[in-house]
DNA sequence: CCATTAATGGACTGATCGGTCCAATAAAAA
DNA sequence: TTTTTATTGGACCGATCAGTCCATTAATGG
């Protein structure tokens, strides 16, 4: 995959990778894997079969990629949330808040990539199942991390296992991901920061 | 579609449409509507294909049947549970417990034919999605009837809003089913209880 | 300007898709 | 047994699927 040079003679590339991938992203996305056509992607990322096939080498490597690329995209944001965040409890109420925010925006596909991925693929694909997994890991990592500082910094008891509440809030967010494709408003999703608050102050 | 008489003269069916049926269900559960196809279909339901569309009119037909027994079986299933429940608070709390429990479980198709319906066709979807829509309120309202009925029980104060309790709760379930397909077993999704518990109780 | 290099679009492939149709067959009623 | 009715399996349909291939085209280095 992916043969062409930096630099050398011979034509350069005639689109960007990168946003061919996003678009592509984008349809995945919005239709899942075995609903979206080659054509369509052909279509949505501006490209010809051939450029399609030479850059990523099969529908499902370009969905892998399309999987990899959002993957990193969105633990990258919730890292950087975290760090910048004014506490670690602060950062996952604005977490559970900035998803049910996220709730019927426009322009953006509904729910989550990695969730959707996970209920039409599950983790049993030939071909995903195993970059699934990895995924899941990487997300929760971040939010059990969040949840290990709030202890370090005495937002929270180590009465609880950390482990445990990492998944409760995981839960959650994924449940929030599931209303967004069964159409709850972002309204009606905002009630699951009170959940999450409750949790964490709960003795 | 279904056009076979009760009695009369003629051959009679050679099958049981609630077992094709429920064969059906099994293989769209664990694979997908996209993924699934009228080849393996008809090997699963043990019929021809002549049989399957003679019977269930196409493969969308069918697939919303299916949508429709699994919705009223689960249905049913939850509203037996509510009214043989000691309380309404037992129930929901035995809801989520056991959500988790079937976790992993041999036999059935991970995660939950609704939620896998709603990522990956959506709300939006042409055939399905009304049908979806509708399976949505059902579950959501049997929640909601043990919220009211767990405030008119003394069990809950009036303080929260019933409607925003059952949603939590609702997210909750949705995000374990999610955490089924992500390959959490079912002492990883145990902890979900304590969080439903936390939220009843906290004030 | 020329030679080299590589991306491009479209023609093409075999397989499979969902769905239709019909002759053969099987079971009930008479 | 005969007649009637309806199910059955398999042949068949056009469309589309993911993927391959190649002649053409275009951009660079020298």
């Amino acid at each position: 995959m992916k043969t062409h040079t930096q630099a050398g003679p011979g034509r350069p590339l005639a689109f960007d990778p990168e946003q061919a991938l996003q678009a592509a992203l984008q349809l995945f996305w919005a239709q899942g894997y075995e609903a979206t056509s080659t054509t369509q992607l052909m279509s949505a990322m501006g490209i010809s079969k051939s450029s399609l096939y030479q850059t990523f080498g099969s529908k499902q490597n370009l969905y892998n990629q399309c999987l990899e690329q959002y993957g990193e995209f969105t633990a990258n944001y919730m890292r950087t949330a975290l760090t910048q965040a004014k506490s670690p409890k602060q950062f996952i109420l604005d977490l559970v808040a900035g998803t049910a925010a996220q709730a019927g925006a426009p322009n953006m596909p509904s729910g989550c990539f990695i969730v959707n991925t996970a209920c039409e693929l599950g983790t049993q694909h030939a071909f995903t199942g195993a970059l699934l997994l990895t995924r899941r890991d990487k997300a929760y990592q971040i939010i059990l991390d969040a949840v290990n500082a709030m202890q370090q910094q005495g937002e929270l008891s180590f009465t609880k296992k950390s482990e445990a509440l990492a998944r409760q809030i995981f839960a959650c967010i994924c449940g929030m991901k599931v209303m967004d494709k069964m159409a709850f408003s972002a309204e009606e999703q905002a009630c699951c920061v009170e959940m999450i608050r409750a949790l964490l102050e709960y003795k």
